[in-house]
DNA sequence: ACCTGAACACCGTTCAAGT
DNA sequence: ACCTGAACACCGTTCAAGT
């Protein structure tokens, strides 16, 4: 993780430049992430950050769209092995939540990327990570939905609720407002899954 | 909401910097927050904002503090006429959604007024409103709880589990990411209360 | 006592000058 | 071309000086 690229060798020191944001990121949250902080991590002066990104919040935005990316492998190795549908709740859940631990309190980002009507050239790969995201998500509610579901609860609509159930948990686990009760991590997403799961299933049973 | 407050009047003062303080962050987002623009609203000078409020956070946490005393009225209405469980679950999700499209975002507070191991004086009017809230909420699962669920699904557990759920709803719906689908809030948070309390219902009657 | 506003500290960003 | 680092802009915060 120490900086390796030499002079004029622009591939390496963007890496460089990302190792640094990542690290700080990563062990000390957003208020960390401080250009300076990011140059001298990288091995090269403030201004030159600027010269591989055009401002913070893109240097941010490259990070985000990687853990995006890791995030979808993860979700592919789920949908490549699916145990029951509580368990696969259970796997995505996790997987999610150490993603929302470092770049969830700090979504803002997200309102920018589709601020504009039309997608910005540069936010092209975090449009193309979320909508890689969001179809592995529908992949992995058709693989797992029970049938006989009423045909206005499609695999998006299942989805919303289900991702909201998600990130909400993680949120209470990254939080602090985890402590106001004492379950674990592991308990809270299995009710979590049981609810929800039976919930889809008696909605399809026609209860 | 023009300020009010004469020379020397503390208490109307303090409302002049809350009632602008407010006004931005409501109308303009976190970021409008800023001390000079808070001054210039309660028609003050900069300094005199810091013999109110030790720090932006302190202000920012009163007015919080007084958003989430609403939530909590709001809560008590519910409560006093509770419809079915399903109907519970969208007012209350519906009442929580306009307080986190304003103060969602930044509940990095939250983080500060917990940190300590003990709670700093001036953050226990902020305890105290987050435990009322929490109180409220346990009230309602209370009120609404089908019978018969096994022991390990306490109170408390359910909150926590339908918590995130409407945190979550909230979530997809003050961001934009609720552009992913189209479907109404009141769709989707009928959806969301008709799974839950579906599953927590088949959980009860033993499936 | 209460209030002002210039000044300080900090951090994102720029740009003239170096190699 | 690529890179440096001093300088600028902005905003939270302080404090000596006013009334």
């Amino acid at each position: 993780m120490t900086p390796t690229a030499t002079w004029g060798d622009r591939e390496a020191r963007r890496r460089d430049i990302m190792d640094a944001g990542r690290r700080l990121l990563s062990q000390q949250g957003y208020a960390a992430l401080q250009m300076r902080d990011v140059a001298a991590g990288a091995g090269v002066s403030a201004g030159t950050v600027y010269t591989y990104f055009a401002a913070k919040e893109d240097l941010y935005a490259a990070l985000f769209v990687e853990a995006v990316d890791e995030f979808c492998d993860q979700l592919e190795a789920i949908l490549a092995a699916p145990g029951t549908p509580e368990q696969v709740f259970v796997q995505v859940a996790t997987a999610y939540r150490d993603n929302y631990a470092v770049y969830g309190r700090d979504l803002n980002i997200w309102s920018v990327a589709f601020q504009a009507d039309e997608i910005a050239e540069k936010n092209k790969p975090l449009l193309d990570a979320s909508l890689r995201a969001t179809g592995l998500a529908v992949q992995i509610v058709r693989a797992t939905r029970p049938a006989g579901l009423p045909p206005e609860v499609d695999d998006v609509a299942v989805m919303s609720v289900f991702w909201a159930a998600i990130t909400g948990l993680a949120d209470q686990f990254t939080g602090v407002r985890g402590r106001l009760h004492d379950r674990s991590w592991q308990q809270s997403a299995e009710l979590a899954a049981a609810i929800l799961v039976g919930g889809l299933r008696a909605l399809a049973e026609g209860h």
